[in-house]
DNA sequence: ATCAATGCAAATAATTTGCAAAAAG
DNA sequence: CTTTTTGCAAATTATTTGCATTGAT
């Protein structure tokens, strides 16, 4: 959310590839700095866009590269909406137990955090005999303009 | 789980397909039939194999054309475990808001509900000015067997 | 220099679809 | 008979990959 957070993240980040020997080329700047200039979930396509405005030379092969190296670093979460494409979430490093509500007309999404679901979930997760490592939560509704009006303005979020 | 549930909940997808006016052929029989036996999540591959068995006839084609319908019904969920196919879930009509947790070693899955966590994603959509309308949680992490030998018998669940 | 990283274009793989033939109601 | 459904094979589409070249260190 802060500038400051992101940064923090950016260079996270470019720690992660120093310490595995990977090199910060142009091209990766031009990523991350994409990356870690939104709060927004995007997919592959538009990271391309938004790191080829930075950078022409960015291909799309070097983004689908990267991707997984961000999704390794803990940083960046890879996300299921049910369409035939991955969505990103570049919040994880400060939120990295954060929950989704999605509305099923506008696909306006909502991020949230709760500790005491989080609770129950370790709670029924050890009598279950596992240990947590990660959970993702998911819940569609109606948002305000569709309970309202009956239908969302599309996308005008 | 009870044998008679799931015929009760073939048989709701056959008054389903008659709604709409859609036929009830043999290849749907066959499809049917195997999703109503099990308590497996499934592939489209393996519900091919298993409708096969019971019909030579039934092909892929049939088979993807069917799923939509499935999960259109309510009686079967789609379900994404980050793999690059899908998964389905053929306990949703008794179970319409059980969630799962997945080793991340052996892939076993546990199904669960819990009362508590659905009383409070309702509380939490609903300040946020969302009405729930269904709900998807994943939580992954480290089983019994992992926890103890450091590994699981993969698969061999 | 050395080895990782790139762009390109071709490959992959799950899912979808057009079409003529078959079958349900 | 009419309309839906089928199998087949070809199409689609997000993502991945081989390879010769480029660029970081």
């Amino acid at each position: 959310m802060a500038a400051t957070e992101k940064q923090a993240a950016k260079q996270k980040f470019i720690d992660f590839l120093g310490q595995r020997n990977l090199r910060l080329t142009s091209q990766r700047q031009a990523i991350i700095d994409s990356v870690f200039s939104t709060d927004e979930h995007f997919t592959a396509e538009q990271l391309l866009e938004w790191s080829r405005r930075r950078d022409k030379s960015v291909s799309r092969a070097t983004v689908y590269r990267t991707l997984p190296l961000l999704t390794e670093s803990g940083l960046v979460r890879e996300m299921d909406f049910g369409k035939d494409y991955k969505f990103y979430d570049p919040n994880y490093a400060e939120h990295p137990n954060h929950s989704h509500i999605i509305c099923q007309d506008c696909e306006r999404i909502v991020e949230f955090e709760s500790d005491k679901i989080e609770r129950l979930e370790n709670e029924i997760s050890h009598r279950l005999g596992f240990e947590v490592k990660s959970q993702r939560l998911q819940i569609t509704g109606r948002c305000e303009e569709l309970k309202k009006l009956g239908a969302c303005r599309k996308k005008a979020c």
